[in-house]
DNA sequence: AACGACACTTACAAAATTGTAAGCTCATGA
DNA sequence: TCATGAGCTTACAATTTTGTAAGTGTCGTT
């Protein structure tokens, strides 16, 4: 769904390289990530029950965030193979070393807003 | 160029209400927005010399950017009226305070990316 | 076998952001 | 006074994100 020859595409990528703060941004960026990395802090969670404690987002909305947060490493879908049950989605090390950034920034907006 | 009457417009004001985080975010949002305001912690700058500093940036878009950080109130347009020289870009103290911030989120991007 | 719940995917549309190119205004300098 | 540069704005197009609605496949239950 992204073009890869975009001017648009090749400036992120640049902006990324030489701003590591960039990068972090873009990860966190998409309308319920954060929302989603906040619940997800508390416990492991099914699609379904994402879905119901956010229920503004649509399931095609949060089929592609959890795939772009899993694409980041923030979180893995965890399929129990011996016994294929739904997914869970889990924080990796990754998304749960985000906690204290999340908390500032809530600060600041708290702060600031 | 915002439509106020949309199902995204609306999430978004929602998710501002209920999460400080989200509207720190939203306010960073936006493709050089983080370089800019990097610049301006340096010093005060005019239009073209973050034009020349950033050479990958149109016009455009930093006259939009540039709109948006004055908005959230994170910078200033100082005009000389006695002496109306070209004004100059100044972040004010809303946009100072997120220094701290922004090196948090590079250094999270540094380590993690 | 039929049905429904769950976890998605797909097709299509609207909205938002970014890019390209050109033009506009005002002040200064030749 | 005419040209030039700075600082924008405008018109239009491409790209990207988000939304709406409907459909698919796999279980487990009836």
């Amino acid at each position: 769904m992204r073009k890869n020859s975009s001017t648009n595409y090749e400036n992120e990528q640049v902006l990324h390289d030489f701003c590591d703060a960039a990068y972090t941004l873009s990860v966190l960026s998409g309308r319920w990530k954060l929302t989603i990395l906040v619940k997800l802090m508390e416990q492991d969670l099914r699609f379904g029950e994402i879905k119901q404690m956010i229920p503004k987002i649509t399931e095609r909305v949060l089929a592609l965030q959890l795939k772009n947060l899993e694409q980041d490493q923030l979180i893995l879908k965890i399929q129990h193979k011996s016994d294929p049950k739904a997914p869970v989605y889990r924080l990796s090390l990754k998304g749960k070393s985000l906690k204290p950034l999340i908390n500032s920034l809530a600060k600041w907006g708290e702060k600031y807003k």
